[in-house]
DNA sequence: CATGTCATGTGAAATGGTGCACAAGCGTCT
DNA sequence: AGACGCTTGTGCACCATTTCACATGACATG
């Protein structure tokens, strides 16, 4: 022992590891449904789409070990994943913009089920502050603050238009929130101790054009309907 | 000359770059509103949030030149970016699923601003067919295939719950589309023709998790309200 | 208990991506 | 014209990630 020891170093885990887990969660947990007990890395590869040298390795770094010539225990697995990923209980979030998008994020069960139960819904709009949606009285953003006490939440959805994102995960940010998931078309920054990540759908159809624009480049024959 | 020529055999952009020009993309859209003529890459990689060099290398590969000791056009490096990514002309898509999700896509105005409108809806269900979403009459997904005809649609968004989202892009296939972006939180599998893109919306959540619980392991202090 | 089959765990090579550092080129100003 | 400052374009080294290949170990069967 040479200098102090946190609780648990625990050394970190490749970014695009942590990327895979919550595929195989999914596909884990539809495993455990169908009751089966264990899976192969092979099996796991399939339902997540990766390679199974990939899974065994990415298994690896969580100290999830499996059993030679039987594979890995599905429940023991889905414990063991759902640990790593945001802890053993729910985080509550936070919705910031219900347009419609933020509406859609609202009652969308894959949140809760993933454990990410929203907890609150905020917009700077006055005219929606205070209307009902999916079972949440929208606040205003005015009251991030309390709410984010009130609720403990730690993570914050911004779905607001562009130009109000930036000022929406400052306030996120002032209000205490951990980490914060970008639906907004903008690029925002947030403090080094912040966690960030960015979706943006239209990017998605984006990068999908390029590849289609690139075949049809390609197969001057695919231009039209068929060969 | 040794084989044949393909019209323009366009060599392949990485993966990480094409992904990073829809952002470059966003960037220069907004100088150019502001009526700035040139970009630096230091100003574009601070738009994008990536580093100056990552920038130029990856212009590089559009072979979008730009002016040692000014800069790049904006308004040629829109059209170059733009060409790259989808072609020219907009890419009609249709969106399979209206439930929260879907409907929040329909109307969502960051598509037809990428190059991407929406051109038609349909639903599974029999009493959602017939109503008007967005402007849209929801169609049968039995009338996927006359649908991407008449509007010669080339892509498709998977909104369906996560059990139907297998059937969903198969038929989308089936009905000639190129292009799948899936929303639904199940792992799809389509031909080696068809581009695809995987969104899964509490997976992001998921890996922010990951960080956040991280962040709370190493930081004890940090476990409460603040030091 | 010996043997065969199966699946994990991992060293090491290959691939892909990032960022530094600098030469080369363009425009401007004197 | 010449010199200077700014910015591109890119070779190269570094880092992360993927994938192969195989030794190791577990279970079942006779």
């Amino acid at each position: 022992m040479t200098a102090v020891a946190e609780s648990e170093p625990t050394e970190p885990i490749p970014g695009a590891t942590v990327a895979r887990l919550p595929l195989y969660l999914r596909g884990l947990v539809d495993r455990a449904e169908a009751g089966v007990e264990t899976v192969s890395s092979v099996e796991l590869a399939d339902l997540a789409g990766v390679n199974a040298a990939n899974v065994r390795k990415d298994l690896s770094y969580l100290h999830a070990h499996g059993t030679r010539g039987v594979g890995y225990d599905v429940d023991h697995l889905i414990t063991e994943i759902s640990l790593v990923l945001g802890g053993d209980e729910p985080n509550p979030v936070i919705i910031v913009g219900v347009g419609n998008l933020g509406r859609a994020l609202s009652s969308y069960d894959g949140f809760v089920a993933g454990g990410f139960p929203v907890a609150g819904l905020v917009d700077a709009d006055p005219a929606v502050v205070g209307r009902r949606i999916a079972g949440k009285v929208v606040r205003s953003v005015d009251d991030l603050g309390t709410l984010v006490t009130e609720t403990g939440s730690t993570v914050g959805i911004v779905a607001t238009p562009a130009h109000a994102a930036q000022e929406a995960a400052n306030r996120l940010v002032a209000a205490g929130i951990r980490s914060i998931l970008n639906f907004a078309p903008a690029v925002v920054v947030v403090p080094g101790q912040v966690g960030l990540r960015q979706v943006d759908l239209a990017t998605e159809l984006q990068i999908l054009g390029y590849h289609q624009h690139r075949r049809s480049d390609d197969d001057p024959i695919m231009g039209r309907v068929a060969g």
